[in-house]
DNA sequence: GTAACTGCAAACCTTTTGCAGCTTG
DNA sequence: CAAGCTGCAAAAGGTTTGCAGTTAC
């Protein structure tokens, strides 16, 4: 994988350099889609052996608090989920089946969101929305779920 | 607590009746927003005191199996939720401060699910929708999050 | 050189499981 | 009585933490 090299994006964000810190940011950014920490550990090993996952878990955790990272999980699932922030709004779209997960761009919300902070006084930060349903995949396999 | 029976709505699901199953359905059914196996482990021992945790799990996971109850989790918080599946469609709304959740019954999604469905080919069979901010009450006391 | 980062192993917390004993129908 | 539910304790994930050694600036 091309390292990329993110040291001025990290310090503008407060984030001190590692080597390690720049290769997990480099997973995140070339990944379309959530993975877990798990996840995120294999690849970073591909590039540097010696990563523990301890480390992993708290890199993950400082990129959250800096914005830069999104951390979630998906329904019934014990497992946090990270993504690169990218300020993009988008969904996604999950099969119950496989869990494959596909992006949605569009949301239809931002006047409805209005409305709700209205009548409950809420102010909105930020809004989760995923659908789930069975992949095309899928459907042609049929059978139980 | 008011004990209700409800040994035919069990068996109608093809539940065996147990004391404690019926108590844990009477509690998930008193509750207006979802809570935690612990939160139900504490609410039903109020009434059976010699309840275990890993039974309120299994009675949890069996009425879930039985599409009683419904099992999410709130993002970034490694806990599994359940509430009553009331078959009405709602949504949370969850202050990202003070986690308090409130009820959100109106859901603006019927018409861009079908637009999806045909862009996608996916069978969408559920959406979950939360949106995160700041409740009233967090909002007067200010501070930081 | 110092403050902060990392690997390792152990701890932690939620959830699951094996087993012996007890309930329900 | 048989099937299957339950309590207990132990195991199993995922995640966090203490500590000693290493790295970045």
């Amino acid at each position: 994988m091309e390292q990329i090299d993110n040291r001025e994006l990290l310090n503008d964000r407060g984030i001190k350099y590692t080597n390690q810190r720049n290769i997990t940011f480099n997973i995140l950014r070339q990944m379309d889609l959530p993975i877990t920490a798990e996840q995120a550990f294999m690849k970073v090993k591909e590039v540097d052996s010696s990563i523990s996952l301890s480390t992993i878990y708290r890199i993950l955790d400082l990129f959250v608090s800096k914005g830069l990272v999104l951390k979630s999980n998906i329904s019934d699932d014990n497992k946090a989920i990270f993504e690169l922030n990218r300020m993009e709004h988008k969904h996604h779209l999950i099969c119950v089946k496989c869990k494959k997960m596909t992006v949605v761009d569009n949301c239809p919300f931002e006047a409805f969101e209005k409305t709700l902070e209205q009548k409950t006084k809420f102010q909105i930060t930020a809004h989760k929305l995923e659908m789930y349903g069975f992949c095309p995949l899928c459907q042609e396999k049929g059978g139980d779920i």
